[in-house]
DNA sequence: ACTGCTAACGACAATCACTCCCACTAACGA
DNA sequence: TCGTTAGTGGGAGTGATTGTCGTTAGCAGT
């Protein structure tokens, strides 16, 4: 979520090169677009079984790799699906502020929620009981009105 | 903690009691009483290595199977630690009410809280965003005062 | 107490997400 | 065009968790 600390004091090591050296790769690039196409989140699996349907197969410590990076870069989401998954969200390089997610539990549809409250709170809580360093999870789980209506659509038939 | 009491008492007169067919295993009283020792969230293969060193060893199926039925009972919480990995605590049978947790991510130790706006908030979201059946996940990860105590005194031995 | 039923056990195999390793490939600056 | 080296891929490895199945032991009912 919040690793900006880090990046810049890396960055500030290698400064002599504006965007050290990053090679532009087509594994890098279908990865990013796969992610970015995709509605909500969907694990690093999905991603490489979906690169291999179209086509352009990416090896899976690839994905994992580039996965890895957009994170770092804040260019993407990780959250634990409720089984232990990592799931990633593309959520573009201008979304850097800090927020939370509404997800689908059927379809894995996600809207995008931020509320000062919340981060409010966390810190409030945080102080009171004298935690430092603090970062929080907030995720939302239930079941988006599309997938609810098919839902019980099935539930009649049978 | 007093876990064995009860279990006691429920064997004594069984069938009036909820818990239709729950055998009373040593096994099972075991991983209760190991989990309950334990202060904060601890993984089954922490609470499997404790008991092993207890010199009771249970089989990790064991402990997995009766995890689960504690967390299902309500007795116990789980969260997925950062890394993905799930972790357990102890809550009582008399901490039905749902709540969140303060957690440090060096010793694990755990502070509960509860926070009626974040219940309220969540079912807004949720019902601003046409979503039914919700869930939520609030976590806090921090450093406690002790842990932060104990890092700054090795940062400056080095 | 004795017995029969069957829930619970436990060792091991299997699975699954993810990481590591390392020889090979292809970007990219000179 | 060439050399350097970041990036690739695939297979082996890891660690958590689940499934299988023969064995063990609670807990009635006698």
């Amino acid at each position: 979520m919040s690793c900006r600390g880090l990046l810049i004091t890396v960055t500030g090591k290698m400064q002599l090169m504006a965007t050290p050296k990053q090679r532009a790769t087509v594994q890098g690039g279908a990865v990013r677009s796969v992610l970015a196409d995709g509605a909500g989140f969907s694990s690093a699996q999905d991603i490489h079984a979906a690169l291999r349907l179209q086509g352009k197969p990416v090896g899976l410590s690839t994905v994992y790799r580039h996965l890895q990076s957009l994170v770092e870069q804040g260019a993407a989401d990780v959250i634990q699906s409720p089984d232990g998954e990592a799931t990633y969200r593309y959520c573009g390089e201008t979304t850097s502020a800090h927020h939370h997610h509404l997800v689908c539990r059927k379809c894995g549809h996600t809207e995008e929620v931020t509320a000062r409250a919340i981060e409010r709170w966390a810190a409030d809580i945080a102080s009171k009981f004298d935690f430092s360093d603090v970062d929080h999870t907030v995720e939302i789980f239930g079941t988006c009105a599309p997938c609810r209506r098919t839902a019980d659509e099935i539930a009649l038939d049978t």
